[in-house]
DNA sequence: ATTTAGCACTCTCATATCTCGAGTGCTAAT
DNA sequence: ATTAGCACTCGAGATATGAGAGTGCTAAAT
């Protein structure tokens, strides 16, 4: 029995406590809830009060125990899918579960060599490797995966290089102080010779580097276009393309993997599940999502607590990694509320960890 | 009834015709054929003998379809689900229709003007051009769709560029010829200052501007890499960037879309629907699939043709797109074998149209 | 005050039985 | 070659039934 040690008991509050209760029965209300709700995630089962008194430690009758059960009920942890079942969490539940009672269950030293080793290999390509990365982690947990690329509200423009690529073509290339490299093509009104390229290099250059991505609007843009004079016409389409691919650049991408695990969950019908992978394929509003929280350890949301009617069965732990000063980039799960917190949140605190790491390796030696 | 006009009849090859069958009964085995087909594709449910002489032209009984109907199942045309039930096509049921009795229907004025609208925003940067296509095409189907970048075995190489990021980095950028940009970070083990890299571009574009993509195989690089003697020390970590970059050129990008349209077949219980979500996510696979033709109109493959036990319940429709002089890409739907192949069919080659002409457009001034 | 035994009660699940109707295949007549 | 007539089959849905799991309550015991 992993989650009940004394330590646990003996700091956690006693919220439970009302008058007239006594902390023996405190105590045994507590692991009541953390027994249904364990035994609930392992078997899908609805638990009764004969099985739960096997499992508590101190040996007390059926009866005892559904007066906690009850009183459980009523204060709206648990409750009864019909009246001859036994009793399963509710989402309150599940929140003090997670608050209060749950035991991280940390990765054994062979799990975090797997996935060392599984990521060691991809870590050259940014998004090569984080694509691995979310693969890996839907494997190990069974339910989809979703990571964001690193994004950084102070990333700065480190330069612009133009290449000629046809006659009236060139090839703009930003770089950012996250070390993202975004290209395009861009189409000019004047034949781009060489001279002509220095030139716009030099002055697209002036007017861009050292400055943070987000600074960079459309009235920006407008201002610049007025203050060029002449030149504007011939300019122009450069600062347009500057401008979509910086704001390329400046939102993160979204990574899914494992969604077929999704289908997996029993006590998720077909209907609902359509409608969460329809959601999942609506990249803004995940991104609102992932981006509530800025908590370095995992978080959780359960069903409602995620806002979204879409949702309201399932269940996201949300982790967070960092990359260099400023770049964060975020690492969740999602799946039924069914789902193993114990071993989840501690399974997405080590790929974050291990990402912002494997990342960073890549990106100090600038 | 748009699939059965006499024109139709007038070529279709008596395929039907075994001794002692006359021309007539021929015509309406297979006008029956195709009603069942029909029928089937509009309600999901089993037609008879009696709702089936409603649609027919001659006044027949219900008694003389249900011989055609025995007949239709002898050959394996159509079967029944059970005693008393209707017909539902078989997969060769599909395919005889298809290649001889299905009258495509063309998309209108109306759609045409649509899609052209949805897509013309979008064509500048190939990559977001063809999510939107595969999205729009999802949505107008109703089905998964999928599309791959334009690959192209004859590509080659126009030129690599070498700029210092760093103290002892620099960024690799390969162009080709199907326009595609790729970029990539290098680790040198010499400090890169601009006369090394001058030289380095200078050596790395004599070896490699000109060469077909597929040309640089391992063993090619290991040549080069003999060849090199004293500078291999040097020039080796930049050999191998470039290899893996190429190689990544070399294969086509998998966009996919509208996967949540697979849980909306109600003839696919959610087991095989997880089953084929699953295949979905397997690139190299799925990959496989779409080259397999290259065919330039679309085409279907039903249920069991597509030789992957997953898809036995699913039909893909597959069309391909021209861009430039050899590149082709993909672009095709995943659903149910039970879709309306007259429509999609003729959505597939609209979109493949459309897709190779935007896309050209951006291409061909180079 | 808390715990426990005993018991009546409720509700689901699985199984069995029944009927209805749709659709068929066959036969004999046209 | 077509048709009317008819007996037959089978699945879907409604209804009944029993077993079992689990409860809440009451009254007794600690």
């Amino acid at each position: 029995m992993r989650v009940l040690n004394k330590a646990t008991f003996a700091c956690s509050p006693r919220l439970f406590l009302k008058r007239g209760g006594s902390v023996n029965s405190e105590d045994r209300k507590q692991r009541v809830l953390a027994l249904i709700i364990e035994q609930y995630i392992q078997t899908g089962e609805p638990t009764g009060s004969k099985k739960l008194c096997e499992g508590l430690p101190q040996a007390v009758s059926p009866a005892t125990i559904r007066n906690d059960m009850a009183w459980l009920t009523d204060m709206g942890y648990i409750n009864q899918p019909h009246t001859s079942a036994g009793r399963v969490p509710t989402q309150k539940g599940y929140r003090y579960y997670i608050d209060r009672l749950m035991q991280r269950q940390e990765l054994s030293r062979d799990e975090q060599n797997y996935i060392g080793g599984m990521l060691g290999h991809a870590s050259q390509n940014p998004e090569h490797f984080l694509e691995t990365a979310c693969a890996l982690l839907a494997d190990m947990t069974g339910l989809a995966a979703i990571s964001t690329t690193p994004s950084d509200k102070q990333a700065k423009i480190l330069r612009i290089e133009l290449m000629p690529t046809g006659i009236k073509t060139v090839l703009l290339l930003v770089m950012t102080s996250t070390g993202l490299f975004k290209s395009r093509l861009c189409r000019l009104e004047v034949e781009a010779n060489y001279e002509v390229i220095a030139i716009l290099r030099k002055l697209i250059n002036d007017y861009f580097t050292g400055r943070i991505l987000r600074e960079i609007t459309p009235a920006f843009i407008q201002t610049l276009a007025v203050s060029l004079g002449d030149m504007t016409l011939i300019v122009m389409p450069l600062l347009v393309a500057v401008h979509e691919t910086i704001r390329g650049a400046a939102d993160s991408q979204l990574l899914l993997e494992g969604q077929s695990n999704l289908l997996a969950i029993p006590e998720l019908d077909p209907i609902e599940a359509k409608a969460v992978l329809e959601f999942l394929s609506h990249r803004e509003k995940l991104l609102t999502l992932l981006s509530r929280d800025e908590k370095h350890s995992a978080a959780a949301y359960i069903g409602k607590e995620n806002g979204r009617p879409e949702l309201n069965a399932s269940s996201m732990v949300i982790s967070t990694y960092k990359l260099g000063e400023n770049g964060i980039g975020k690492i969740a799960v999602l799946g039924s509320t069914r789902m193993d917190y114990a071993k989840i949140i501690s399974h997405l605190d080590y790929f974050a960890k291990t990402i912002g790491e494997m990342l960073s390796q890549n990106f100090e030696e600038e």
